[in-house]
DNA sequence: ATAGGGTTAG
């Protein structure tokens, strides 16, 4: 008994050994709660048990817990410190990363390499060259490599260059120059891309990879392919990134193609497989992929369940998670967020509340489902529940604030952040613009691009639609210049902004041209043009165009046919208007909405046929809003029928009853009709719910003292003098080419 | 068991 109880060291080394082996896996793995199980229970530890621990750990975002072993850890060795070093840095946490440089006792080449490509990654390209410059000894090839990889990912290529160049013969080798080639490939500069690659002395199956993805990213499909076929020994990386790319340009049959046709398949073919039926939204097709898997992992399960999301399946979805052998927080929060998506807030929560090691993403997903249902308390709430904050959580804040109005708050956490980046002033940026606030919108434009900040798409979005609704075409022209430099004019969501900034400003031309310079356009591209056309009146051009869009193959929804019955109602192509709005429901299936109803009432109108008009609301098979009943009334002070606009009005009055230009429209339609009661009644109505016609009115303040223009008011102090200025400074305008914020810009 | 380039999931 005793002997088999007794264990040679020799025999508990090799059990330590095991066990250290099976940590990894799950590490690896992603099965981290297994692991600090097992590290748990384990009769006996040694360094490398603990090292692997904290390298497991913050590998899968617990970076705190790997700090709280690291501090535990009696005898820590080199190795553990640089772990730890490590462990920060995959989290991005350059700060604590830096620290525990500065404080660990030895360094060897390892803790100067990891350091270096912490900050490298960051993007604090100086302070790693700094790092670089002053390591002691001779520099490795990986610490080369890591400096070089900065410099690329980071757009510096000509920095990359010169380090490649510089560094010996004899350390250069394949990842120095993939690193330099991932940096233009990565950055979607795929010309000078493929120059590099053209130059490179030899090339390994990952360059070859390099530039399939490159080519993919910028859309190019063609190339991608090519070169894919090319590739002398593609690995299944290759594959599985041709396969990806397949399914993300919409060819789900080619993808599956070369599924079958992979020389061998991992547990990543498979799973990207899945993905691409998911995004395809083809799930049972996935779920039988699934059910033909012998090996899945967190990936696997996280993915189908979001297949079951995404079809509004959240029963089945559930049962998936709950029927995973290992649960991890990336399905969980998978989950959380589709009952997020519906506004299941109860089951959220309860869910949420379950999970034992919540990182960032779970955190946001809960907060930014509080943000979505408006209950701003109970994120803000949440928010300072967590341990450590994060900068995306913060940005959830904000968006919140800015849709719910709230543009005063959303400053004042925008204000006191000491860390923001790009998705934090797009946040802001829009929620200016998007509560009306247009000239501060821009204002922020130019304080992001002052702080050195380079605007993406969305910014650029976001600023031309706040030149849209100020028709600011000076500055909207340049920010189309900025965009170009910027190299984001093929974006589309940016391309349509600049569509519509034109079309508003007054300039259909420039709008054409725009659309007509995009690499590729989407139905919204073709709706703001078509809108654009109706907004100038141009009633024949926009008819056209609608058939120039089918003919191009895009299929009409309900805002092109908004766009295209106000064209006929401003142009007055009646006919035609009526044609449209009989054909929408019959040919295109485009269901008709209010909207559509009072551009045809308002083209009724205009062409005197009231009784039609009214005839047409009455019947109307949908409930009727202050949009309609707004055309009528219109359509009545036009041609003078004042009964049909007393009904109007008066339905107006209760929808949105603090509308005074509501009263004055039928004030004015009884007095043209000379029923001076009438007139009165409505002027009584007006003063009795206390309503009075705000007059125009602005302000400025001079030397702390604000002084207030009333419109229309020659008793003003001043008022003389303030109209001769005006009308001086009108003549200098049209005198002169007005660039606002044109030093601040700095278009170069 | 710790550092560099390429593929999948929140």
């Amino acid at each position: 008994m005793a002997s088999s109880m007794l264990k040679s060291a020799g025999e508990i080394q090799n059990l330590i050994f095991s066990q250290n082996q099976k940590l990894t896996h799950l590490a690896r793995c992603g099965r981290i709660d297994e692991a600090v199980k097992l590290f748990e229970s384990m009769p006996a530890r040694n360094a490398v048990s603990w090292n692997c621990m904290i390298s497991g750990l913050a590998k899968n975002g617990r970076v705190a817990d790997a700090r709280h072993l690291f501090d535990r850890m009696a005898s820590k060795n080199l190795i553990s410190w640089n772990t730890m070093i490590a462990g920060y840095s995959h989290n991005n946490r350059v700060l604590e990363a830096s620290q525990l440089f500065d404080e660990m006792p030895k360094r060897d080449s390892y803790s100067w390499t990891l350091m270096i490509s912490c900050y490298s990654r960051n993007g604090e390209l100086e302070r790693a060259r700094w790092l670089f410059d002053s390591m002691p000894g001779v520099k490795t090839p990986v610490c080369y490599n890591a400096m070089i990889a900065g410099y690329a990912k980071n757009g510096m290529f000509q920095d990359a260059i010169v380090l490649l160049t510089e560094m010996p013969v004899s350390a250069r080798n394949m990842v120095s120059w993939n690193s330099v080639l991932a940096g233009y490939t990565q950055n979607q500069e795929m010309v000078q891309g493929l120059k590099f690659f053209g130059e490179m002395q030899e090339k390994d199956v990952v360059s070859w990879n390099l530039m399939v993805e490159g080519f993919l990213q910028v859309g190019d499909l063609e190339s991608a392919w090519s070169f894919f076929r090319a590739t002398p020994c593609p690995n299944v990386a290759s594959w599985v990134t041709m396969l990806n790319g397949f399914s993300k340009s919409g060819n789900i049959d080619e993808a599956r193609r070369l599924f079958d046709e992979m020389p061998e398949r991992n547990l990543v073919a498979w799973n990207a497989m899945i993905s691409g039926y998911v995004q395809f939204l083809q799930i049972e097709e996935a779920y039988r992929l699934f059910g033909e898997m012998s090996e899945r992992n967190s990936v696997t399960w996280t993915t189908m369940i979001n297949g079951y999301i995404r079809i509004g399946k959240l029963e089945k979805a559930r049962e998936l998670l709950d029927s995973m052998p290992f649960k991890n927080v990336v399905a969980q929060t998978a989950m959380l967020t589709g009952y997020v998506q519906c506004m299941r807030m109860e089951e959220a929560v309860e869910l949420f509340e379950k999970i034992s090691t919540k990182d960032d993403f779970c955190w946001n997903a809960m907060i930014s489902g509080y943000a979505h249902c408006g209950r701003m308390d109970k994120a803000v709430e949440l928010y300072k529940r967590m341990p450590t904050k994060s900068l995306f959580s913060l940005n959830t804040i904000i968006a919140g604030h800015a849709q719910q109005g709230e543009m005063h708050k959303a400053l004042e956490v925008f204000k006191q952040m000491r860390e923001r980046n790009t998705v934090t002033w797009n946040s802001i940026i829009s929620g200016l613009t998007q509560n009306g606030f247009y000239c501060d919108s821009i204002k922020h434009f130019v304080l992001l691009r002052n702080e050195g900040r380079k605007p993406d798409p969305c910014t650029y979005a976001c600023g031309l639609a706040a030149c849209a609704y100020l028709a600011a075409l000076q500055v909207g022209k340049q920010l189309h210049l900025l965009l170009v430099k910027s190299g984001h004019v093929n974006d589309l969501f940016a391309g349509n902004a600049l569509i519509n900034m034109y079309a508003r400003c007054g300039r259909i031309s420039s709008a054409k041209q725009a659309f007509d310079e995009m690499a590729s356009v989407d139905l919204i591209s073709w709706n703001t043009l078509i809108t654009g056309y109706a907004l100038n009146g141009f009633g024949r051009e926009t008819i056209s165009l609608f058939k120039e869009m089918e003919v191009n193959g895009f299929r009409p929804d309900d805002i092109t046919f908004v766009g295209v019955l106000s064209a006929c109602s401003h142009a007055g192509l009646i006919d035609e208007g009526l044609k449209y709005f009989d054909s929408m429901s019959r040919d295109h299936s485009v269901e008709r909405v209010a909207e559509h109803y009072a551009c045809v009432v308002d083209l009724l109108g205009r062409a005197g046929r009231l009784e039609e008009a009214y005839k047409l609301v009455t019947e109307m098979p949908i409930k009727v809003n202050a949009g309609v009943w707004g055309a009528l009334l219109g359509a009545c002070r036009m041609h003078g029928n004042p009964d049909i606009a007393k009904f109007a009005a008066e339905k107006l009055f209760v929808i949105e009853p603090q509308k005074t230009s509501n009263y004055v429209l039928l004030s004015n339609v009884h007095a043209d009709a000379r029923r001076w009661e009438d007139v009165d009644r409505v002027r009584s109505l007006l003063k009795e719910i206390g309503i009075q016609k705000q007059p125009g009115c602005s302000w400025i303040d001079i030397k702390k003292k604000v002084c207030s223009f009333v419109s229309d008011d020659p008793m003003q102090p001043g008022a003389t003098e303030v109209g001769f200025v005006l009308e001086m400074l009108c003549a200098h305008i049209r005198n002169t080419e007005i660039m606002p914020w044109s030093s601040l810009l700095d278009c170069g």
